[in-house]
DNA sequence: CGGCCATTTCCACTAAGTGGAATTAAGGGA
DNA sequence: TCCCTTAATTCCACTTAGTGGAAATGGCCG
């Protein structure tokens, strides 16, 4: 009859498993640990459903139970899964090396990033620091894709339709200063497309350049140099730019006798 | 009717859920993409089914579709979510700043890890090397339960009746060597309840030591500490145990008060 | 350009899953 | 210690969401 298709409103699929999947995006840094009420709450569902498959969550192994909390928190198995992920990648792989070596040669954090829906999610982030004991590599960090080099560099990379689907979705997010965001988020964008790259202060003191790296059947990329403890200046960003401009090149060059 | 409870063999839980899980898990290291023709093979499921359950896993952003190879890889994601339980991990953030100290000040590496079924699975794992350039920190990597230091000794950390659980699923696992092998497991597991450490050499001229970190309502979790370029001997092994103790001992202790 | 493999769509069937209501279990005073 | 409040879990009738074999579609290679 209803031949699996549209439940509540959505097209094919399957609804328990999208379900599941919710569940486990509902844990994020600063959510440790989550209780089937809560995450009812924060996803909308039945306290009996969400009883039900946090149990196959914890006996598929992805969710630990904390029973003297009467909670959970995602299992082990999540980052071996997502070290998983990181080795399959034939894009980190390619240009991983090459990244930590260019960290190192220009004094600067590199970074490699694509989209986990309206964030951007780093590959690798190698954060130069004198100290090299301070030097520090995060993988899975999450910045928001309307406020960074990064995430406006992988908007003017992806095709049009697309990326006017998430500046709507932008619009809808942040109800203060749209216009004025979404003005700056176009700047950047076609300043991508005339000089390759864009530059974006989102945090204070940090200059940050990012350019998109397109390739055939892979998703969109977008790859970063910043610089910390500095004021930003044109002089600055486009000397940075230019770094950013020859190692893309670098990088692609590599990328495209794959 | 049949409210749910037990298809095929299952108690209570969620079919499709745990199947969609089933299939992330399928993608490991070496096994990049997968279409679902290979997908319904590994997982044993049928193909239509498997078509639906992987259409829904891109839908919710797990899975990246290689449309030209009609094939799938894990998409970002999965290490979001990685990134996430790392976050949320209270061990890891009350010793990973320890761990890292203690690998620089004793010049070995420092390794903490937990189960994923009959895997153990880095948490963090701090590889020292003299080059500061290529001190590694890696997590999610895998290693066998029962031939590394670190699973003997998180067996050794686990009550009876779930250790005797998974030694008789290492029985099933490996056919050759099964006897002496689980000899030697049980040899470890008595090292560490005598001395606090078990020794294994699982690769050459590699020395680990590991002990077991049991709180309550967590996990049972590992600690090891290696060595690498170095011959197995019983007064290096004992001396590095005694550093491990004593190491575990200060862990416990800022654990404790949590 | 036609045959061949693999993947996806179709569809009748029904068991798997749902969610409101009842029950049970867990803290929190007094 | 016992009762009371609050939250999680189990129950259960309902029915839709999911299933999987079969048919259709679509890439690909000779």
């Amino acid at each position: 009859m209803a031949q699996m298709r549209r439940y509540a409103g959505g097209v094919d699929g399957n609804r328990s498993l999208e379900r599941g999947i919710e569940i486990l995006r509902a844990f994020r840094p600063g959510i440790d640990t989550l209780g089937n009420g809560e995450i009812a709450e924060r996803c909308g569902l039945p306290r009996s459903t969400v009883s039900r498959l946090t149990r196959t969550l914890v006996n598929s192994g992805m969710l630990d139970e904390i029973r003297t909390e009467r909670t959970y928190r995602l299992a082990a198995s999540v980052i071996s899964i997502g070290h998983a992920m990181r080795t399959g990648s034939p894009v980190l792989n390619a240009i991983g090396p090459m990244m930590r070596a260019e960290s190192a040669k220009r004094r600067l954090n590199v970074g490699l990033a694509t989209a986990d829906r309206t964030m951007m999610v780093y590959l690798e982030s190698i954060r130069y620091s004198p100290r090299a004991a301070l030097r520090n590599v995060v993988a899975g960090q999450q910045v928001p894709m309307e406020l960074t080099s990064l995430g406006r560099a992988y908007l003017a990379g992806l095709a049009e339709s697309e990326r006017e689907r998430l500046l709507k979705l932008f619009k809808r997010r942040s109800a203060a200063a749209t216009r004025a965001l979404l003005a700056e988020v176009r700047r950047s964008i076609s300043a991508v497309e005339r000089g390759g790259y864009c530059a974006v202060s989102w945090q204070p003191a940090v200059l940050a350049v990012a350019t998109p790296i397109v390739l055939d059947g892979l998703p969109v990329y977008a790859l970063n140099m910043s610089l910390q403890n500095v004021d930003r200046s044109d002089a600055l960003a486009s000397e940075l730019g230019a770094y950013l401009n020859a190692f893309a090149a670098k990088c692609k060059e590599v990328l495209a006798g794959r």
